[in-house]
DNA sequence: TGTACATCAGTGAACGCGCGTTCACTGATGTAC
DNA sequence: TGTACATCAGTGAACGCGCGTTCACTGATGTAC
């Protein structure tokens, strides 16, 4: 049956929502394209009405999880989020997490459009975190933030792949406190 | 045919390295039993004499490949393994790269036994930046050791997604300055 | 030492399954008059 | 404004394919005598 206009934006939107949670709970293979439509309330044949192939669509729902915040970089701002990024519930809430921690390896071999949107995301991430950096020189601020990203990144991983909660724990908790910004 | 005892162990440790080395390259889910038995020089029906399944190779395969180095731990010895680690070969050579950086989030959703070994590892692997950390406390030492893994980690998951050279360049080479060990 | 035979690593066809994708059909939408 | 009809979003059966895994069979190994 045909249905609106404002169903069918409707629609798009959460299937790029269920997209964007499943594939960062269980990764882009362990989805199936079926499971997608149906977290999104449709069946699975009315996929390809919306997106050429099950590939595009993990690069459009990367992107659009992918959005940037619109928060004014400021030392209080990287500090507060630092906070949060590195925060366990962070961790824990695998479906509603950063990108780049819970499918950081897996685009790292996607297609051109998922590297694309993710390179974009990791200059703005950058440039923000250089604007929000104190420091002496220009190129100081900016080596902080790439060293800060790398480690805000790097920890999330580690504190997922350990089964021991005291290590998982103790890695967020000294990185935060390592943190050259914020 | 039946095969010697030594061939069988040769067997054997040839299907762990060209595991070891797929998985890397492709990630766990792309890879399939008959490729790696392929690429060892056998057939797929030879496998289940080898492994129950190809979740048990996979925790095999990456505990093999992690394998500590006899290296004792030193500031030398840090600096070195920073330099080559934060490289650009290191990055590129995507089949004999550190497990962590090439399928770090697939394997935060992987068994217990494969969240085991990098356990295990990354322990190992902290214990000895601990070891060749310079610092005042105790504390200061295992704080630059956590936080210097989690950059190095990270700096190459993200170098690995970006698809601009001179950036991924960049993430390295500041990483690599900013390091508090090292 | 030589021979007969039990063992078992390896082969390749086959199985069952679930995936991404296609398509004929349905029926609500929204437009032309 | 009301009606007839073309459009097209959604359904669900079906397709082709490749995966992990199994298994009957082969023939070299290595042991018992």
């Amino acid at each position: 049956m045909k249905v609106s206009k404002e169903k069918v934006a409707e629609h798009r939107a959460h299937i790029l929502d269920a997209a964007g949670r499943l594939f960062r709970e269980r990764g882009f293979d362990a989805v199936t394209v079926a499971e997608i439509m149906k977290a999104a309330g449709l069946t699975h044949g009315a996929f390809y009405g919306y997106f050429p192939s099950k590939e595009a669509l993990v690069a459009e729902a990367v992107g659009t999880a992918l959005t940037p915040s619109a928060a004014a970089p400021s030392s209080a701002w990287i500090a507060a989020y630092a906070d949060s990024y590195l925060s366990a519930e962070h961790r824990d809430n695998r479906d509603d997490c950063c990108m780049f921690s819970a499918v950081g390896t897996e685009a790292a071999r996607g297609s051109p459009e998922l590297r694309q949107v993710m390179t974009q995301s990791t200059r703005r991430q950058l440039d923000r975190f250089t604007a929000a950096a104190e420091g002496d020189s220009a190129q100081d601020k900016r080596r902080a933030a790439i060293v800060t990203w790398s480690a805000m990144v790097g920890a999330m991983v580690l504190a997922r792949i350990v089964d021991d909660p005291a290590l998982s724990d103790e890695i967020l908790t000294q990185t935060r406190a390592a943190l050259p910004l914020a």
